[in-house]
DNA sequence: CCGCATCCCATGTGATACTG
DNA sequence: CAGTATCACATGGGATGCGG
């Protein structure tokens, strides 16, 4: 790639010279959660425009971040175990930045890919430990998502199944991740709507998953 | 700010509107290191335009991740408790960039804010805990660093001073911290010239910083 | 001199249209 | 569906200017 230069030598101007184009680490967020067709990535980032996405696309190719799989007939862009070890940087991007989050603007989305991050950002598996083995099934806007807590692991997928707590969310569940608002008062105020299962596990979900200012 | 919209709601999309332009994490880099006058500044990034120096100051503030501070007649800028959780972002990213260096290219330059930051991300306070307190006078480049360890701790340091070793060494230093060259080779091969003290030394260094591919 | 602001041009980006 | 092509525009880069 080579691109833009920063005339300096060192690990991060390096880093930025790879992933730091506009949308380059949005890329890879999406496809942290796994392998993504062209249009699943363009269907993951409203706003991108396709000639930018393909440019991207062929840029961390280059870079050695990603690779063209070839699935059964359709090509998909998957990471490579290089482009893997950006995780942790995403991860910790994630969290700093959810904690400066605000309300979402109008034309603001969330997509199950960006969820499903935001979610392994807010992620105490030590504080999972200690809890019993839970899954919740949560529709968050668009987003449905299968969050299956076990141990210290976690494993999030898109789509529904059964779940000890059913519920549904707008982009208000921010404030009870960071701690803003107690579960209680999120069901009580209608910012979380149980769908099914007891509410009462949501206090669970909260401790799960928090990430405070 | 709320400059460029990503059009999503999400913790990745928010931090990268706000240190996601270019040239914003290089400033917020050298600032980890210190605060840094506006002129420091442009000295650190050479190939910063002095117009988006100024814009990219004003949005970081504006953000809230820094802030102007007068010191006795001058201005520096100075990180917030905020921007100084960059931290470990910065240095995931410096670490996996790191990674991916190349040999330099002509108009890239080392400077002392950047070695800095390259040597904090390289530093295994576990195995350091492990090995006397030691201090290394090291020049890299243009960049004159006093590097201090002991125990856990790390303190780098601009500048020269007592040292147990003191080495000169030009860009090709970062295979000793790859493990591509052991320390025995850097010296024979005058990657490493040790000016003051044992050279056997250099092993210990090379245990301390270590980040292999 | 330091701390910017202004100008101009090259390049990257964004929206839309289009093609294999 | 998976991209290219085109073109208007915003941003970045480099030189220069300028007030305190």
């Amino acid at each position: 790639m080579a691109a833009r230069d920063y005339g300096q030598y060192g690990g991060i101007p390096r880093a930025l010279e790879l992933v730091g184009e506009r949308w380059a680490l949005l890329i890879v967020r999406d496809l942290l959660v796994g392998p993504r067709r062209y249009g699943e990535l363009a269907e993951g980032l409203p706003r991108i425009p396709s000639n930018i996405l393909a440019a991207r696309l062929k840029e961390l190719q280059e870079a050695g971040i990603l690779r063209r799989a070839p699935r059964s007939r359709v090509i998909v862009y998957e990471l490579t175990p290089y482009g893997r070890e950006l995780e942790p940087v995403i991860l910790a991007l994630g969290a700093w930045g959810f904690k400066a989050l605000e309300d979402p603007r109008e034309e603001q989305i969330i997509t199950p890919d960006s969820m499903t991050m935001d979610l392994r950002a807010a992620f105490r598996s030590h504080v999972a430990a200690d809890l019993p083995a839970t899954a919740y099934a949560a529709r968050v806007g668009q987003a449905e998502l299968l969050i299956r807590v076990d141990g210290s692991s976690l494993d999030v997928m898109r789509g529904d199944g059964p779940a000890d707590l059913a519920f549904a969310a707008g982009p208000d569940i921010r404030r009870l991740i960071s701690g803003e608002l107690a579960p209680s008062r999120a069901i009580e105020t209608g910012v979380v709507e149980v769908l099914h299962g007891r509410g009462a596990l949501l206090d669970r979900f909260a401790s799960t998953f928090h990430l405070a200012a």
